[in-house]
DNA sequence: TAGATTGTTAATCGATTAACAATC
DNA sequence: TAGATTGTTAATCGATTAACAATC
C-alpha cells in the first residue's frame, strides 16, 4: 500500500524536469542554496507542492536553510536517468533539424545527436552540427550500431509515419515527434508531440477571454 | 453555483486543440462523422472524457451516430477563438526560425507570421517565408502598426528576456518561447514555453523504468 | 425494432494546497 | 535562542471514469 517507484503520478515526473530547469539556471548565476518558495516563484508552481514532489524520492533539502542546489540537480538527473549520455537519432535535415542539431541546451544534459538522416540527394553528405547526413535507408544499420534509443521527427508531415515505423523496428523506444501528424507507435514506444499549433491553440483561448467579450 | 465560463478546467482547454487536430485528419480522410470511442483512440484520451469536454460548451453529437466532423471543427475553432485571422511576430531568423516561418501547418489554422525580426545585419532584408526581415529595433512600430497579439521568440537564450520585454511592451499578449531561458513577463501576457530538453527528460524518466532495473 | 452512441450522473480517484510540527 | 524552511499530514478540490438512461 505504500509508494512504488510505480506510483509517481505523472504530473510529478512532467514537473521535475521544470524544477531542474531552474536549478541550473540558478547555479549559473552562482547560487548554491535555494528555498523551495523561491523556486516556485521562478517555476509558476506552488512552494508546497514542491515539497512534496521531491520527497516522493527522498529527503534533498535542510529546514530552515532551503535545498542545495547541486544536490538536487544531481538528484533529479539521477531519477530522471539523465546522469549519463543518450544518443539521439534526427530524421529530417531541413530547418528544424539543423535548429535541433545546433542546440546546445541538448548537449548540456547529455543528449547527444549522433546520426542525422535524410532522403534528399541534396542533403546527403552535408554536415549538420557535427555529424554528416546520411541517406535514410541507412538508419536501421546506424541505429542499431549505435543502440540510439531516441529519434527525433522532424520530416514533412506526410512523411512522419513512415519515418516513425522505421524508427521503431530499428529499436528507438522514445520518440519526439516536431510533425503535425499523429502517428502511431507500438506500445512499447513513448511518442512525445510537439506541435506550435496546438500550444497556440491553447493559449488562445485565454486571449479570446481577456479581449474581446462580444461573445457568450 | 452552475458552469460559467470561467470555470472551464485548463485540462479541458488543452485537450480541445488535441481533438481539433485528429478531426481535421479526419477530415481530411473525407470522414464525416467520428465516435467519440474513435476520437478516443486516434487522440489516447479517455471516450467520456471527450464526451464530458465536448459537452461543456454546447450538444454536438447526434445518439447513436456521433459527431458531425465539419461541425465539430468549426465549433471547436470558435471556442478556441481560432475561427479568424491572427498575425504572428517572429524574433528571431535562424534556422528555428526559419523553419517556424515556414511551417504550413500554422497558416492552415489562420495563424500568419507577418513580420520577422532579428538584429544581424547580414539577415536584414532576407526574405523567409513570404516576409523581409527586419531589424529588431522596428519591432515595437510594427506590432503596434499591425496590431499583432502574438509574439514566437526563437532567439539565443541569452537574448530571450530582453526579446520578451520588447514584445509584451509593443502590446503582445501571447509568447511562445522556443528558448529554455525561463522568462518574466507582465501578469496580463500569456507566455508558453517549449524546449526539446524538458520533453526529452519527461519522458526519459519511463524509458529508464522500462528499461535497466538496476536502481531501485 | 434493434443497435449504437451520446449526454449526464454519480462514484472514484488522484492531485493540490494549507497548515504545522520538526528541526536546521 | 529566534527565525526560517523543510517534511508530512490532513482537508480540499477537481478531474477522471464507469455506468446507464435517453435517443438517434
Amino acid at each position: 500500500m505504500h509508494l512504488t517507484e510505480q506510483d509517481i503520478p505523472a504530473g510529478v515526473i512532467e514537473r521535475l524536469p521544470i524544477y531542474l530547469g531552474a536549478l541550473i539556471q540558478l547555479r549559473q548565476e552562482g547560487r548554491t542554496t535555494v528555498s523551495s518558495s523561491r523556486l516556485g516563484e521562478l517555476t509558476g508552481v506552488n512552494p508546497a507542492q514542491i515539497r512534496r514532489d521531491l520527497t516522493r524520492f527522498g529527503s534533498f533539502g535542510k529546514r530552515g536553510v532551503g535545498y542545495d542546489i547541486a544536490l538536487l540537480v544531481d538528484s533529479i538527473q539521477r531519477i530522471l536517468g539523465a546522469d549519463h549520455v543518450h544518443r539521439i537519432a534526427l530524421v529530417g535535415a531541413g530547418n528544424l533539424g539543423s535548429a535541433i542539431a545546433g542546440y546546445d541546451g541538448l548537449r548540456q544534459h547529455g543528449f547527444h545527436v549522433t546520426a542525422v538522416f535524410d532522403n534528399d540527394p541534396r542533403k546527403i553528405g552535408k554536415r549538420i552540427g557535427d555529424v554528416v547526413v546520411r541517406h535514410v535507408d541507412e538508419l536501421p544499420q546506424v541505429v542499431r550500431d549505435q543502440n540510439i534509443r531516441i529519434a527525433v521527427l522532424a520530416v514533412p508531415p506526410e512523411a512522419a509515419q513512415q519515418a516513425a515505423d522505421l524508427v521503431c523496428k530499428a529499436g528507438v523506444r522514445i520518440i519526439l515527434n516536431y510533425t503535425p501528424a499523429l502517428v502511431h507507435v507500438p506500445e512499447d514506444v513513448v511518442i512525445h508531440n510537439t506541435d506550435p499549433v496546438l500550444e497556440l491553440l491553447h493559449t488562445l483561448y485565454y486571449l479570446s477571454r481577456a479581449e474581446g467579450a462580444s461573445k457568450v
